[in-house]
This record gives C-alpha cells, structure tokens and sequence, in this order.
DNA sequence: TAAATGATTGGCT
DNA sequence: GCCAATCATTTAA
C-alpha cells in the first residue's frame, strides 16, 4: 500500500504531481492517524523555474531539503503563517518537488476538526496548501522527514481519476516568476469541492 | 545588522 | 471583492 522510494525518484515532476492525485496522504501524531486524498498539486521544475526557491541553481538552507534524494518531505513557511507541504522527487542534487495544495479528508476528521477549528463538512477544512497541512498536524518539524517513515507518508489506494476529471492549468500566487506563471503545472480534480479556488475550467 | 518579501488565508465590507 | 496578519529566509550593506 505504502508507495516505495523508487517512486519518488521519478525525473518527471510534472506527470508525479499528476499522478499524485488520488494517492492518500497519511501523517500520524502523537499515534493520532490522520488521512486525506490528494486532490490538487503543483509541480516545481527544479533549478529551471522561475517560482521554484530552487531557481538558478539556488541552494541555502531552507533550499537544501530540495536538493536531497526523492522521497523526503519539504515544508516551509510562507507569509509568516503558513507552512506549506512538498513532495521532494527526482533524483539528488535535483530539486524538484510536488506541492501538496488541497486533500479530501479520510481518516482522523475529528482530528482535522480540532486543529482546524471548523468542521469536516466544510470545504475550506483542507482546501488551500496552507490549509491542508495544518489539517494534517504538517508544520515545519516535518521538514526533510522520509515519506517511507511511520510520521508521514503516502499510500496507494487504488484511487484512480479519469483524464475527464483532471485538470491542468496555471499555478496559483507566483505571478511574479513571468513567463513560467502560466505554464499549466497545476492539476486538480474537477468538481471536487476541497479544491481551492480557482477550481473551475 | 537591517530591510524586503512571499508557492496564503479568513474575516470584514 | 478587498485587505490585514505575521515571520523565516534571503539579500544587501
């Protein structure tokens, strides 16, 4: 079920971030299990993208995470608030990621509710990648963890969209990486209500 | 050492 | 629809 290293080591971000839709989201703390579909992502062309923090070949601290081998976690802040979670992919030295931005919730909703202080039902509970990882109990303690661990990791559920109901389209909030804003590296499943807005075609 | 800024969200009008 | 909240990280001096 778990979804091995070599999975990760995908060169591919584009059609990884693609192919994370439908997989299942685990993270487990405090030996509280939480779980959510994976609804929405966005790849991160490593060093060749312009919204990437890896841009240029940028590499620092907060950067390092992206540059390790596929399958760790990146997790940073961002408006000082918010701390969004990453599939680190590729190979090392090659820092492509997937940025987890919406999830269904599955299991542990009475943990979500807690952390999110509203209830399951409603969209805005998991909609957004700042929302969805404070759902999952993600903050940046998560940074660089491998995602074949026991805290955090990813499944397979046999969850598959057709091309019908996923979606390709530009990415949200980086208008300021010029022509690479709307490359169309963002996927979501179309009609699903966790989707953050824009979730229309 | 200091200044600038962002892969956003939620509350208010 | 508009706008404030809020700080780690980066870049420049």
């Amino acid at each position: 079920m778990k979804l091995s290293p070599a999975y990760y080591l995908n060169e591919d971000v584009v059609g990884l971030a693609k192919d994370l839709l439908g997989k299942v989201l685990f993270t487990k703390i405090n030996g509280q299990i939480s779980a959510g579909i994976i609804v929405e992502t966005e790849a991160y062309f490593g060093i060749k993208d312009k919204a990437s923090h890896a841009y240029g070949g940028r590499r620092t601290n907060r950067t390092e995470t992206m540059y390790s081998q596929g399958g760790v976690a990146y997790v940073y802040l961002c408006y000082g608030m918010h701390n969004l979670f990453n599939v680190v992919s590729s190979v090392k030295d090659d820092p492509h990621a997937v940025l987890v931005r919406a999830i269904e919730p599955l299991l542990g909703k009475a943990f979500m509710e807690e952390r999110r202080n509203m209830l399951v039902t409603k969209a805005a509970i998991s909609s957004g990648p700042g929302s969805a990882a404070k759902a999952l109990g993600i903050d940046r303690s998560f940074n660089s963890k491998d995602l074949s661990g026991d805290e955090i990791w990813i499944e397979d559920h046999q969850i598959y969209y057709s091309d019908e109901e996923i979606v390709a389209s530009p990415r949200v909030g980086i208008a300021y990486a010029q022509e690479h804003a709307l490359l169309p590296w963002r996927f979501f499943v179309l009609g699903n209500k966790y989707v953050s807005k824009p979730n229309k075609v």
